[in-house]
DNA sequence: TCGTTCTCTGACAACGGTTTCAGCGACGAA
DNA sequence: TTCGTCGCTGAAACCGTTGTCAGAGAACGA
């Protein structure tokens, strides 16, 4: 592995000037040194880097699970619109844990020189610790409470929601069930909130028992799902907040032999590859998933640009869901 | 943020003094150290170890792409695994394209302790270079062409391929095609040669309008199945070598109101979330995926415990492919 | 010819840790 | 009392890079 040292022996000048090459300053050597860097394929070394200057050219990325099929193509944005722009992604999973959060946070900070969070929790603590560190945080997906001051990137979920209701409420649904999100994070929240205020818009309250929560996984969409077939009289409709509850809520259906959507009409949040697959394919709230990192990596790659995150107060960017209308929402049976 | 220094002056001692007590050692001053880092919140720099030390406590992870979930699952087994031993991932998607893996592997070689891999294809010559930079190295899913000398966690995708082939005989199919990935990645070609020896134990050949190669993607599998589709006489059964040409297909076959099993049987290689769902419930070749990737890490931070990478020789770790049969494949129709 | 400016240069000091080295005090043995 | 050993300590060097600083020539105008 050779230095910066090398390269300047090996040129006939000294580090200095070859630390200037690189840097694109004028230099009367420019060839000699190329060649010698060429030559002993020299690298900088990125850790010298950083203790020097304070940056990483890193951005830690922290996500609530990676095979949930949204997160991976928030990801895989952030990831290609960082390498265009130089600089590399630092992942963690924080598994739907506030605590699990804090510990990747408190560990990376010193390592990346800004944060992208979808945080477990509205309530967290630790993205403000991160921010008074004077780094760059972006949010994506998922706000905090009194999040305001933030950059951000989400979808309309409380929209959202409420597209579902009334795509519901416009088949002539009437006994409707949702299974949400964790009421602490803001998808969760808004998407259930928007969900209930359209039903009242259609003069409908959720019943107490078709309002239930879960957890944003698989397996609490499955059990939920349980839960409300084995009510006397179990919803002609029911509205999944995400998509792995949807595939949970979509096999205990399966299992129960339950027909969709003659017996039950659902509606999903979060497209699924396959969802025009299923049987029937699967109706769904949609947003854009690549696109929202892309944004967020952008957003955050200009706070450091500006060298400075106080440019001018939060930048927020909403972006819009959409109904997708297949084949599994139709007409309550008689 | 405060330094070493901070601490020192703090707790009245010298900085190797506090040096000392973080890396453990028996000193008199440790109550007042210890206090002095928790009052300034202190935690050591990254960058200023890795220059010291030479080592980073950071993994690189390179994968063709996130999106596909299989490899969010590696990834997600590969982070746990990481971080229960305090070390870091930086992720990258090298898009199955040999020259942006060789971009991401250059510019992370740095910056990490060690690599994992699942490469573009088989005669990439960057993993060589990794290695010559006294680099450790596993691969993941995907092997190198006389790559035995590196530690790998691969399944036995030939078997695999075999296990699909003979699955279709026994049905009674006589007309069947695959849709093979790129065949110089060695899941691609062991797959079809797999598929293709228990053929010819069959007594069967792989027509050559029947024997198709896709590039591992959706799309692919989409073009190649109305291809088959489109020929004088169709093949009664499908083999796709991957889960997203899987879907492809399947999304090809939906279109264009082929009917599963009766007219066409398809099995695939990975299972998709959603697979028990479909219409009908996908039959497939299956194998572990969190658990390649918490291997793959095992064995890489085990040869930097060891602090050499020449400790035995090389490590490879085969595990086992498994039929699951559901309902897209049935007797070929008379 | 002599200043003055301009461009480029090398020496040197950081950045924040870790490690080596020599030294110091306390203690036990002779 | 003296000497050696032991356990702990601080000063200093070092990791590889970048920024500062003063200076060396060259170019220029007077």
């Amino acid at each position: 592995m050779s230095t910066i040292h090398d390269v300047a022996a090996r040129a006939g000048v000294s580090a200095a000037t070859v630390s200037r090459h690189l840097r694109g300053h004028r230099v009367r050597t420019a060839v000699a040194i190329q060649e010698a860097i060429d030559a002993l394929g020299y690298r900088p070394s990125i850790a010298a880097q950083s203790l020097k200057s304070g940056r990483t050219r890193t951005i830690g990325v922290v996500v609530p699970d990676i095979t949930n099929p949204y997160f991976a193509a928030v990801v895989k944005g952030m990831e290609s619109a960082s390498r265009d722009r130089g600089y590399r992604i630092l992942l963690a999973n924080s598994d739907e844990s506030s605590e699990r959060e804090d510990d990747v946070l408190t560990d990376m900070i010193h390592q990346v020189d800004g944060v992208i969070l979808a945080p477990a929790t509205e309530q967290d603590e630790t993205p403000l610790h991160v921010r008074d560190a004077g780094m760059p945080l972006v949010f994506v997906d998922r706000d905090l409470a009194g999040g305001e001051h933030f950059d951000a990137v989400l979808v309309n979920n409380r929209e959202g929601g409420r597209q579902a209701a009334s795509h519901l409420l416009s088949l002539g649904h009437t006994r409707i069930a949702a299974i949400s999100g964790q009421q602490e994070t803001t998808p969760g929240r808004h998407r259930r909130e928007g969900f209930v205020e359209a039903l009242a818009d259609g003069g409908l309250e959720l019943l107490p028992e078709f309002d239930l929560t879960g957890d944003f996984r698989e397996e609490s969409g499955y059990q939920l799902t349980l839960q409300l077939l084995s009510s006397a009289e179990p919803p002609t409709a029911l509205f999944t907040a995400n998509n792995l509850m949807t595939v949970g809520a979509l096999k205990a259906l399966h299992d129960m032999r339950v027909g969709i959507p003659d017996q039950v009409s659902i509606i999903g949040f979060d497209d699924l590859d396959t969802g025009p697959l299923l049987n029937p394919p699967l109706t769904v709230i949609d947003r854009p998933m690549v696109e929202q990192g892309v944004l967020a990596m952008r957003l955050l790659l200009q706070r450091l640009g500006q060298g400075d995150d106080r440019g001018g107060g939060s930048r927020r960017i909403t972006l819009d869901t959409k109904l997708v209308r297949r084949g599994s929402t139709g007409v309550p049976r008689r």
